[in-house]
DNA sequence: AGTCTACCCTGCCTGC
DNA sequence: TGCAGGCAGGGTAGAC
C-alpha cells in the first residue's frame, strides 16, 4: 500500500491495534519478505519474540515499530504490501509473508505481500530512527520538514520535477498518484526541468503536495481494489477526489479537456494538455 | 557526484 | 480457450 497517505493509515491502525502487545510467535512464510533482514529468518524470528511494541512510526513510506529493546522492526509496503489484524482463526491469506502472534491471544498481525517488494527487517537499535531509513528523507508532513531547503534543493537539481518529487532521498512519502495530482494542481507538466522553477513556483507545488497528502489521510488513502486497504481490510475513499490520475480521456476539471496518459520512467503519467503544457524540449 | 535505466515479483486485463 | 504482452500505487544497484 504505496504513498504517505495509505501507509499513515495503516500505521494510525496499527498504533491502536499493537501499541503496548509483546509478541508471543514470529513465522516467516517467504524468505524474500525478510531480504532486507540479512542474518536471516531464525535471527529475525529471536530478535522479536518476547518483546513488546512500544508504538508505530512512519517516514515517508517506510513504518517502524520500536521496541521494548532498542530496537525496531522496519517494514515497506512495496507495491502490493499489507498489514492486516486478523482473528487467529481467520483463514490464511493466499500471499500470507509474516505472521506475528501475541501474548494476550488476541488478534495476530500478519504481512500479507501479492508481489513481494514490501518486506519487513529488524533493526538493532532503531527504536528512534531505523539506520535503514535515515537517507530518506523527511516527508512534508512532518514538522521538522524544512520548507525553503526542500526548495533550494529542488531548484539545484538538474532533472525533471515528477522525478524529482519521487526522489525519496529529496522529498519522502509522494509516489506516482500524489505527484500527478500535485501536478495537477500546480498546473505543472512533469517534465519541466526543476533547474527552471521560480521560488514562489516551487513553494505553491509544495503547498500542493501537502494539501493532496493532507486531504488523503483523511479520506483514508487511496485504493482501487482490495490491494490496498487498511489493517482492517478496509479500503480508503480518496480515488473520488483524483483529478488527474487515472483520469485518461475524462475531462479536465478545470477546463473540460480530455486529460492524456504519458510513459515516464516506465510508469503512467497522467496529466492535462492545456493546464499543463509540455515544457519545450530542454 | 548526480542522474537515470534495468530489474526485482505476481496477477489481472487486453488483444490476437 | 490459450497465450503473449502490457500494466500495476515500490525501491535499489549499478551504469553512465
Amino acid at each position: 500500500m504505496p504513498e504517505l497517505p495509505e501507509v499513515e493509515t495503516v500505521r494510525q491502525g496499527l498504533a491502536k491495534w499493537v501499541a503496548g502487545r509483546t509478541i508471543a510467535t514470529v513465522e516467516v512464510h517467504h524468505p524474500r519478505s525478510i531480504r532486507r533482514h540479512l542474518p536471516g529468518d531464525a535471527h529475525f524470528i529471536a530478535m522479536l519474540t518476547g518483546r513488546t511494541v512500544l508504538d508505530v512510526s512512519r517516514r515517508g513510506k517506510y513504518l517502524w515499530l520500536p521496541l521494548d529493546s532498542g530496537d525496531a522492526i522496519v517494514g515497506h509496503l512495496g507495491m502490493s504490501g499489507q498489514l492486516l489484524m486478523q482473528p487467529a482463526d481467520a483463514e490464511d491469506e493466499k500471499h500470507l509473508r509474516i505472521r506475528f502472534t501475541f501474548t494476550d491471544g488476541g488478534p495476530q498481525l500478519r504481512f500479507v505481500d501479492q508481489r513481494t517488494f514490501g518486506g519487513l527487517a529488524v533493526s538493532e537499535g532503531g527504536a528512534e530512527l531505523p539506520d535503514e531509513i535515515a537517507h530518506i528523507a523527511r516527508d512534508p508532513m512532518d514538522t521538522l520538514f524544512d520548507d525553503e531547503a526542500f526548495v533550494a534543493r529542488l531548484r539545484g537539481k538538474h532533472t525533471e520535477v515528477k522525478r524529482a518529487l519521487l526522489d525519496q532521498t529529496l522529498i519522502s512519502g509522494v509516489g506516482n498518484i500524489y505527484a500527478d495530482e500535485a501536478l495537477w494542481r500546480a498546473r505543472l507538466h512533469g517534465a519541466r526541468p526543476t533547474d527552471a522553477l521560480t521560488r514562489p513556483v516551487a513553494r505553491r507545488l509544495l503547498a500542493h503536495v501537502r494539501d493532496v497528502l493532507g486531504e488523503a489521510i483523511v479520506a483514508g488513502g487511496t485504493s482501487f481494489d482490495e490491494l490496498y486497504v487498511n489493517v482492517n481490510g478496509e479500503s480508503g475513499y480518496f480515488d473520488r477526489s483524483l483529478n488527474a490520475y487515472g483520469r485518461e480521456g475524462e475531462p479536465c476539471h478545470r477546463c473540460g479537456t480530455p486529460i492524456r496518459r504519458e510513459q515516464f520512467m516506465n510508469r503512467s503519467s497522467f496529466s492535462c494538455p492545456r493546464c499543463q503544457p509540455r515544457p519545450r524540449t530542454r
